[in-house]
DNA sequence: CTGAAAGCGCTAACAG
DNA sequence: CTGTTAGCGCTTTCAG
């Protein structure tokens, strides 16, 4: 049974001092006589106190607790980034609730609506949409905000890598490498970072002077498991592409299995290239090429932003003016093309 | 600029009553004249008043957040895991707080003594190990603790399944299949998990009257790249072994890719079984077979259980007494087999 | 039905 | 150096 709590009165009575004075000692305030301090100390420990944070937070605003929004943690590239956000807080004492919405407003509105109680001091959101205006009240409101892997405009601190780039840069690399029919598989196209891939795939094949041809890019269907279909009728006729870039590493993979299974030779018949760099593209057959995306990196960044964001607040009552940084990708070519 | 928070004795003056009549009618409490009800709720969302569930959680001592611990996200195992858990939170009005600890005693200690901390009401913990004593010292405080995929005796609340039983299922099948050489690759010795599904694969043989060979069973480097070079190693000779069950799919994943690269023919000269049934499993090339634990809902149920531990403690003052819940697997024949 | 008042455990002036 | 006191925002007796 969980014996009642001790709190400080109860040690401050022990010690025969005040409650402020045990505090003191708690807090490490050096005004305090070191015989007294030793003593405190000594019953508190014995005693068994432990301090209630919740008490604390209370009485000073800040509780040490922040909130991680994501897509949602089955999504190959969030278990990375959430490593990076945690072991970023923990190194400053901070606490992490994770969230994970699905890209669904409402569950992201109604999460918001409850964390916002006083509970956390500051978001790290990487489910933001174009659309999502919760997010810009809770600015508004003065919460500490950084968005991770998703960009919406200077006014709100981000880190984030260049899609359009990073997408046009792997196209190049298909096309210096001799592919001249390169097709597209394509993501959500209500998130950026989508469209942006799709931006740069057309890019590179504009200042190349191949045509851009729609029937090249497939849609990604909402039941991702039909993508190996779509992949292998693309594939099935005669003049089929001669290389698929993949705006995700998992549609890769998939397209990899389809293709596999369809008897065509990767990367001789085909090449396969993928974008993100999950731990599992090195392990496909043949091994993936992809965009590597620095994920636990995002992770780390957005975190110390936040927290940056969290103390500049406390001390000048207000969060600094929004940075928006910009990550490096590399690509990572391996057997698939 | 974060305005001034709302509370409820601004409420309270601009309705003109007094803050405990706000506070019953924010309760839904009925002891209240419905006039009055709908004046101070009307006002309240006008002020934009939010609750703040600090204040309540100091008052009644519950906080409606639970801990996860988890030995570390990355592992592909435990994503479906915290889904589970966190769907099944939200949906019970719980919050998560994600905890990765790396099997390392050291953060889960310093973990707990933060949590515990008045801060959590109760705690799922994936990463129990025999010495982990801070784990029943958490419960005989009378914090409500359930384990997930760990056991350790029939004194604590766990949702597990039968490791032994099920690897033991698994090592069958390869002997059904005609194998009579079956490696098998090791995890960490201190983890029953581990133990048990060696022991699991031991009887299998046993029941079989096929000798136990130590030769057959790869320890699992510190590095897992190294496993690769050992699993060549080990198949690299005449009389290779025509199967290898791996205690985990990570590791029967990177049998795949070293038998691949070595010109072995997957499954017909060797058959190669995992085990987890992670998502990635069903995209190797060949498809692995492996034992599918039900990984969701052993999120889901570790959650149930812990937050009925949570209200019976309410209720009763002392947390029901413990139950652990076996949950059954299933043999998922694939390609590799 | 409603208000006044006590206090959850802690911090931070303000006085000594 | 140390004690007293006044809250942080909310719930909950106890009296009207």
């Amino acid at each position: 049974m969980s014996e009642k709590q001790i709190n400080l009165k109860d040690v401050a009575e022990s010690a025969g001092v005040s409650v402020s004075t045990v505090s003191r000692v708690l807090d490490g305030k050096d005004c305090v006589q070191e015989k007294t301090r030793q003593r405190v100390l000594d019953i508190a420990r014995r005693m068994g106190y432990t301090p209630n944070a919740l008490a604390k937070t209370l009485k000073t605003g800040q509780s040490n607790t922040i909130a991680l929004m994501i897509p949602s943690i089955q999504n190959m590239i969030y278990p990375d980034i959430v490593r990076g956000v945690e072991d970023t807080a923990r190194k400053y004492g901070f606490i992490v609730i994770l969230c994970n919405t699905d890209e669904d407003q409402n569950v992201e509105r109604s999460y918001i609506a409850k964390l916002r109680t006083h509970w956390v001091d500051g978001f790290i959101v990487a489910s933001m949409m174009a659309d999502s205006s919760h997010i810009r009240e809770l600015q508004k409101d003065g919460f500490p905000v950084v968005l991770a892997c998703r960009f919406y405009g200077n006014d709100i601190d981000a880190v984030v890598i260049d899609n359009m780039r990073a997408a046009c840069d792997a196209t190049e690399y298909l096309i210096r490498t001799g592919r001249k029919k390169i097709a597209f598989i394509m993501g959500r196209r209500d998130l950026s970072l989508y469209t942006d891939r799709l931006e740069g795939y057309k890019q590179a094949l504009l200042s190349h002077d191949i045509p851009y041809d729609d029937h090249l890019v497939i849609q990604e269907p909402q039941d991702i498991n039909s993508l190996y279909y779509l992949v292998q009728e693309l594939t099935g006729s005669s003049d089929r592409p001669d290389a698929i870039f993949a705006s995700n590493d998992l549609r890769a993979i998939i397209a990899l299995r389809a293709l596999h299974d369809a008897g065509v030779t990767i990367p001789d018949d085909i090449a396969v290239m993928g974008f993100d760099n999950v731990e599992l593209s090195s392990l496909t057959e043949p091994p993936l090429s992809t965009v590597s995306q620095p994920l636990y990196k995002i992770g780390v960044l957005s975190a110390r932003r936040l927290i940056h964001q969290i103390s500049y607040k406390k001390e000048h009552g207000h969060v600094e003016s929004p940075l928006v940084d910009i990550l490096g990708t590399d690509l990572v070519i391996r057997k698939s093309t």
